[in-house]
RNA sequence: AAAGCAAGCCGGCUUGUCGCUGUUUGAGAUCGCAAGAUCGAGAAGAGAGGAAAGUCCGGGCAGUACAGAGCACCGCACUUCUUAACAGGAAGGUGCUGUCAGCCUUGGCGGACAGCAACGGAAAGGGCCACAGAAAAAUACUACCAUCAACUUCGGUUGUUGGAAAAGGUGAAAAUGUGAGGUAAGAGCUCACAGGUCUGUUUGGCAACAAAUGGAUCGGGUAAACCCUGCGGACUGAAAGACCAAAUACACCCCAAUGAAACGGCUCGUUUCGCUAUAGGGGAGGGUAGGUUGCUAGAUCCUAACGGUGACGUUAGGGUUAGAUAAAUGACAGGUUAAAACAGAACCCGGCUUACUGGCUUGCUUUUUUC
RNA sequence: GGCGCCGUAGUUCAAUGGAUAGAAUAGAAGUUUCCUAAACUUUAGAUAUGAGUUCGAUUCUCAUCGGGGCCA
């Protein structure tokens, strides 16, 4: 367990615009709300790679949308063991109002654990 | 002490675990003869604001354009100062509003304090001024006065021509106001007082302007509608700009080369295809993905002294590593009585405007208590 | 990050600085009909917000709020 370490670094970021395009023609999504899901699978990658979005239109203060993607991203942090495979995937939070951590952290989990099913 | 108003300042701190982005150091690993290059566990220390916001002004910086001048377009507009610059700021002037006390007196005067002002020109020019009103800028409807004509109940009535701008109470605004003279009736037509505008002189002030005095004059408002005058402005913005550059495609150049296959043991030879082509290799090009740079020490901040009414300036001493690139500060559990508001750097500064928790300091006003 | 544009009834659009902001459609009530539709009559409904200029502002100026657009 020691080896897998609960870090974040640039390489499990996804940046390329390519790859974006792609994740969202051809890969598959399901919904958990607050949460969409976009993954695909991506044998050959070395670790997988997340974006994390936030609609400007329902956050008009650049704060709360920092917020909500820091809590994102900290749920997945501490909980992306639950994947087995490599993915290329995208959290888009579609929710109208912030919510506390637990509940993203919930969502997040219940996403992961359906993808690492299939 | 409490409440209210105004101005200024602060804009949470801290413990533990896990994690993010730079900087410094760096066990070790890979390549290399070496010099060195790349990756890199761990450690140290740093890591959003007073408005980072709105993008409303002004600059730096960068690129493009450019002989000089003018027009057009845009912006600004009391004066002086401040500054890199400004539509910001400081001081002053003028005007308006409010409060207070005073004077004459019943609506004026000058004074103190506070607040506000996009505050050049309407006497360069044309335009507009609804409704109402005779009339909205040099106009004449009623009424007034004079002359003439007709009629006449001899009181006048009606009409023509002319004078006049006093009366009409409508309007947001009515030809400067009051009084007297004057006249056929009237009129700044004349006079006195008061007021406004333009202008000359003297005094004070750097100036705006103020005071005194002389002359001319009485021309409504609107320039935040056009316009005129003076001053300023080339355009575009870091998604600017500079450099390196994978794969693929494209147009260009070079190379191999007396091509390939079949008949045949081989050469020559013959047949077919190709025959200036296609395919292959290489070069260089602009340039995409991507990367490096621009990229954080500055018109910088704090303190003191001096100069200045002040904004501000000068000198001295001290302080000061955010620099990301789908974008770094979070999650959990506590402590601090409570930690809550507005809100996240994106090239950098000076202002303005807007949003806001809790508190501190100073000044003024009111009330209460004590000396 | 930067640059320009626009906010009028529920909706789509008008309105030289000038009377009570107009039209279509949608809404409500009524007439007609056995009922509905159509038609007819009536009615309610708006200048994004706040200041300023002006006698007077949807219009002119400033600030704020909101919407959508362009530049890789």
């Amino acid at each position: 367990m020691n080896i897998l370490k609960n870090t974040f670094g640039k390489e499990e970021k996804l940046c390329s615009e390519k790859d974006i395009e792609n994740l969202y023609k051809v890969g598959s999504s399901f919904l958990n709300h607050p949460i969409v899901f976009y993954y695909l699978l991506m044998p050959d990658l070395k670790d997988t790679q997340v974006l994390v979005s936030v609609s400007k239109k329902k956050f008009k203060n650049a704060v709360d949308r920092n917020l909500i993607k820091r809590r994102l991203r900290e749920a997945y942090r501490l909980h992306k063991f639950a994947l087995t495979h490599k993915y290329h995937l995208a959290l888009v939070y579609i929710g109208n109002e912030m919510l506390p951590y637990q509940q993203i952290e919930r969502s997040v989990t219940q996403g992961l654990e359906r993808i690492a099913k299939g």
